[in-house]
DNA sequence: AAACCTATATATAAAAC
DNA sequence: TGTTTTATATATAGGTT
């Protein structure tokens, strides 16, 4: 599909790896739109880059946020639910700002680097990394739900506001009625709905 | 791309709508493969059809298993998955110490806590752990056959030695059989195997 | 890198089966 | 429905800037 046909297999020199990379990707993010529009599908594409960026399309908001967030769900909930990692989510739940949760990652890290690393140092380092990894998801979980708390109750707020100035309305438009007399209260009535 | 130009908008005809779905459904699929396998990424592609059948393709097991999940599309039986073998990131394969290997990750480290954490940057510290840990297991893999191969090396020597031994023990037999003469030879010869 | 340029490989719409 | 064919549209490798 260009001037050299190229082997199914992985593109050595990294300069072109890259540029084939940029272009292979748009190419399927737009495959990928023309499907969804022309078939009246949902397509959902996912790639992550060697350096662990990601790369998306999706006709679907809400499936992209389920899809992409069921990991640090999942990592919650298995935290909340094993015992052997209770001492550790006790640990961490408790951080509230970022510095402390910075400064925790700091602390352990320059414990692991001091070590020598062969195989048993790996493996240890793995775990570690492992549960850093964990601990930041299940922070991340942890905004993002203070995020939506807080949008909750500021609608919360804003509707009882709106029911406020509605019995404020009301009350203007039956004092009217006072001077009009009974006709058309009625009317004024059904004009008002408080959701 | 065929005999006529197709505008960007649902196939009306129903028939040709399921068709031209078969066909780009498949390329798509093969584009995704193509991409994953030149450009050694992680590529994950869902493609839920209107009756809420799923077509999926992904280079990562765990997708699959964020899908087995997903209730309402759990009627999914017939996938044409392509599982590929998990493949040694190439960047780090040249780290040859442990020391160098530390250094790495405290650099890595250090750029991260220097950044505020919020849902952006924990997002990265996500993929920054998630990319060491890689590294460590690539790491980890390169040292154990390293181990592997020092002792197939061992293996090897010995074995060399267990027949040069072997040659002495026939020569010495045969200056044996000389002296007695050639009865008893055929056992004395049975007796010795090499391996 | 990114943007542009072609020659060529590939995908696919429509036809035919 | 699916497969094969074929003409044409599109994607993209390898340049160049």
């Amino acid at each position: 599909m260009g001037r050299g046909k190229v082997e199914l297999k992985r593109i050595e020199d990294k300069s072109s790896r890259q540029v084939s990379f940029s272009k292979r990707r748009n190419g399927l993010m737009k495959k990928s739109y023309e499907l969804s529009v022309l078939c009246e599908v949902d397509v959902a594409l996912f790639i992550f880059s060697g350096k662990g960026r990601l790369y998306e399309f999706s006709t679907d908001e809400s499936m992209t946020r389920i899809l992409s967030s069921y990991q640090s769900y999942k990592q919650t909930e298995e935290l909340t639910r094993v015992n052997i990692h209770e001492k550790l989510a006790s640990e961490y739940t408790d951080l509230s700002t970022a510095d402390e949760l910075t400064e925790m990652i700091q602390r352990h890290l320059d414990e692991i680097s001091l070590k020598k690393l062969e195989i048993s140092g790996l493996n240890q380092l793995e775990r570690e990394l492992h549960n850093l990894l964990r601990v930041v998801r299940v922070r991340k979980t942890q905004l993002m739900m203070g995020v939506v708390k807080n949008l909750q109750k500021q609608e919360m707020e804003l509707k009882k506001e709106k029911k406020m100035m509605m019995n404020e309305i009301m009350a203007a438009k039956l004092k009217e009625m006072d001077h009009d007399g009974d006709a058309g209260a009625h009317d004024a009535m059904t004009d008002v709905e408080i959701t």
